[in-house]
DNA sequence: CTCATAATGTACCGTACGGTACAGTTTATA
DNA sequence: TATAAACTGTACCGTACGGTACATTATGAG
């Protein structure tokens, strides 16, 4: 007798959601039972606390966010500034997202009193590590000046938050940035990085 | 009757510590009143709420917490790679205090529910003005690359936090970064930010 | 149909917290 | 020393929350 794992999946965007909107201490165990539907009974069936609730939100959530930024990177005919720029767009507009932004603030101030920094962290690293990959495939090209590829890769990923991520991070402002603005500070982190990087037989 | 202030201060401290160690929800006024010494009717005194209580304690730490850090950038004496260099290990010293990231965690935590993250923004925004008019001056110079000072010293202090911060924030390590892990990011940063800002006239 | 398992609604428990009341005490000034 | 403001301790109120109990109803497998 199991509908269990599409109500158990059920029962995790549901609070998912109301985590994000309110923090983890400001949400309560009732507000997400009358969202999903049900009842506390069944909701506890589930998950054995709030706290274990909202530790297999993140977890569930970690797995799946920061998926598919890196799809076109392996493209052959695409030239280095062209694979950075696609990239860098696609992932700063990922990242300003109102809901990763939201993941984010959580993982941020839960990261003090348990390990869920620790798993963010090694997960966003594991997609530092493609970045990697992809630059020393450059750097062995010629394309790039030779150096530490997962420095590079977090060099990069630094300049295309610059600024705009702490300014959303912090809600400085209301709407998400247009795409203008994405388009332009990836622009510029393109830039920045290639004068770091540019081998030095261009010079 | 008047020793007012310097008892609000020590109010101000306590609670701000306990708030940095436990997060917003999770402190007591209780727990304030019984480390501060006093009453909770005391407490009430001086403060209306708990929320105006927190609010008052990050506005005073805003006020506080990033002074000292751009001692020594108007060294005449000095070129632009040491006083960059010289900056950037301070500032990233300070950046991996324990006290700065536990007090970026509640401000952060609390951005999407206050102005808190707003004010905090207006502030460190101020501080990049100063960096960059910094840059500015070397920009005219001829020591840097012209462009966009301010945007430069924003790509100067993400290529500093690049990796090390977020690590940090996210408690991914136990221990704050040894102060040799410490030059070696702000040397790295350096030396990227300076071949991304090379003038143009030394190619 | 039968029966075990899961879902539901509701009511409840214990506790902890923000905030208040109050009676009594200190303390600085005049 | 008189006095008024500020301080203290304690006890308390109302409420809200995490979690549980339980009696009842749906649901699917054999």
């Amino acid at each position: 007798m199991r509908k269990t794992d599409q109500k158990r999946q059920h029962i995790l965007d549901t609070a998912y959601e109301i985590f994000r909107r309110n923090g983890f201490e400001k949400t309560t165990m009732s507000e997400i039972t009358a969202a999903a539907g049900g009842s506390k009974a069944t909701l506890y069936n589930y998950f054995p606390s709030k706290e274990e609730l909202f530790l297999a939100c993140m977890v569930d959530i970690t797995d799946h966010l920061l998926e598919g930024i890196f799809a076109g990177l392996d493209d052959p005919k695409a030239d280095v500034p062209t694979s950075l720029l696609s990239l860098g767009k696609t992932a700063l507009r990922a990242l300003c997202t109102p809901e990763l932004l939201a993941s984010k603030r959580l993982v941020i101030a839960e990261a003090a009193r348990s390990g869920i920094g620790k798993l963010f962290h090694e997960k966003t690293q594991q997609y530092m590590r493609e970045l990697a990959a992809f630059l020393r495939r450059a750097m062995d090209a010629g394309d790039l000046r030779k150096g530490d590829p997962l420095q590079a890769a977090y060099q990069f990923r630094a300049l295309l938050e610059a600024d705009i991520l702490e300014r959303c991070l912090l809600g400085a402002e209301e709407a998400p940035p247009s795409s203008a603005a994405i388009s332009r500070a990836a622009k510029s982190a393109v830039t920045a990085f290639l004068r770091a990087y540019a081998p030095e037989s261009a010079l």
